[in-house]
DNA sequence: TTGTCTGCAAACTATTTGCACCGAG
DNA sequence: CTCGGTGCAAATAGTTTGCAGACAA
């Protein structure tokens, strides 16, 4: 699990400490394998062991963040939701208004959109933190439907 | 002012009221031309009259939203801003990590994203409530500096 | 042992809602 | 006159913080 060993060693090199329930997040994160809101985390985690408190785990998801192990971003229902960036680095999300879907775009796909705004506005897109919202396939064919 | 023509049409087709408040809040949107939080709203609109409620403003703005005329879209900071479609009709946003500023970007010139997310996932992105995130040439010039 | 981390509870902040009165149509 | 809109106050919901005790190093 290469993230771990990542996290374990930006934890040592800061003085910080490797403990059960900053353990935990991490691997619910990766079981996870996408976005989850705190409290879906928080859920996971009980699972594995009660008196996690969640104020923890939003201690923790910011230390992930401080690491850029982890990115957050705000869908317009005020939950924001964490991504573990995994083995396949920065990448952004289509986000359907409708079904509430989240879909995942490479970097790679993103790219010439990136250098567009560089060009045009000397502007550096973020690409992890990119949410890209509007309505899914799925969605648009059954709106079509009706 | 074609729309405030627009708003006290619609509000009369679905029998809704024209009130002083919700002149109001339409008039500082238009004053602010850009985007602001529900709070700096309720700040200008206070100037004008006191004891109009922040509540009201609230109900306003979701009212305006449903009659397109307003999007929202949440930033980082937890705070909900607010945008007035003005003649421009609907345009993306670039927004700076650094130092909060918030550049518009027309329509025209995200088609080809727009297009490419068509093709590729069948995707239909919502150019109105496009928030990029990233950072701005003068932070990027700033931080080359030091 | 030492100082970081945790659980708990309380505080915060932005936003929403219930309700009785007010006023636009 | 009617009933939609408003101000007020209280409720929510997500997130943050203070603190004393717990525990990794």
């Amino acid at each position: 699990m290469a993230c771990e060993e990542a996290f374990i060693r930006q934890l040592r090199e800061r003085g910080f400490r490797l403990t059960p329930q900053r353990e935990m997040v991490l691997n619910v994160l990766h079981e996870i394998e996408g976005y989850a809101t705190a409290d879906e985390i928080y859920q996971r985690v009980q699972e594995i062991s009660t008196s996690v408190d969640i104020s923890t785990v939003y201690r923790t998801l910011e230390l992930l963040q401080e690491f850029d192990l982890v990115v957050s971003m705000d869908l317009e229902d005020g939950q924001r939701r964490y991504v573990l960036l995994g083995v396949h680095g920065a990448h952004s999300h289509l986000q359907c208004r409708c079904c509430g879907a989240l879909i995942g775009v490479s970097a790679d796909e993103i790219e010439p959109f990136v250098e567009q705004m560089q060009a045009a506005h000397g502007f550096e897109v973020d690409v992890g933190h990119l949410m890209i919202p509007g309505v899914c396939q799925e969605c648009r064919e059954a709106r079509e439907d009706s």
